[in-house]
DNA sequence: CGAGTTTGACCGGCGC
DNA sequence: GCGCCGGTCAAACTCG
């Protein structure tokens, strides 16, 4: 399933933070802000969960202040995939991203170079990310401790499935 | 020059 | 019927 397969690609881009399922007819993952809407920071450009994403609208709604961005998949013409992504009402550091449909067409996965993501910014800010990531992950593990076997459930499969690469 | 982003306008659904 | 709101379109703009 994809769900593993952004799971491992966000968990390589040192993004992930914690991803909770229940939406109705799409997923929602919850980021930690990190370059994922800002091209110009240097990293990544579109790529960043093994899909090719294309922004076509943004707006702000009424329950959160903060803009939602609309995406859809542009890997494939044919591919109606469509993600949503906005600040967390709870959290500004993190970012909610909920998916909507299935892609109809392999990921990207093959990232030319795992040394594109090398160097978000520099030192730095890698380890300003890691303080929040960590500050961020230890409290919602807090919040939710049932998360924590979902988590650990999914972080080691996907171990597996990466050693054998 | 092409691909992607920005942003204001437009449209349709829904509640009153 | 009207207004609000979320979602989409498309022209202008930016960047590599």
């Amino acid at each position: 399933m994809q769900d593993h397969e952004l799971l491992v690609n966000n968990l390589n881009k040192r993004k992930f933070v914690e991803c909770e399922e229940g939406n109705t007819s799409g997923r929602t993952e919850t980021l930690h802000q990190g370059s994922l809407k800002r091209p110009n920071e240097g990293v990544t450009r579109v790529v960043k969960d093994g899909y090719q994403w294309r922004k076509y609208g943004q707006k702000v709604t009424r329950d959160n202040p903060s803009p939602r961005a609309y995406y859809k998949c542009s890997f494939a013409p044919s591919c109606t995939v469509k993600k949503k992504v906005q600040k967390s009402v709870d959290d500004a550091h993190l970012l909610v991203v909920i998916y909507e449909g299935v892609h109809n067409h392999e990921s990207m996965e093959k990232e030319p170079d795992d040394t594109s993501n090398r160097r978000l910014n520099s030192p730095m800010e890698m380890l300003k990310y890691d303080e929040a990531l960590v500050e961020q992950m230890a409290n919602s593990l807090r919040r939710n401790p049932d998360f924590i076997e979902d988590l650990a459930d999914a972080i080691s499969s996907n171990i597996l499935e990466y050693d054998l690469f």
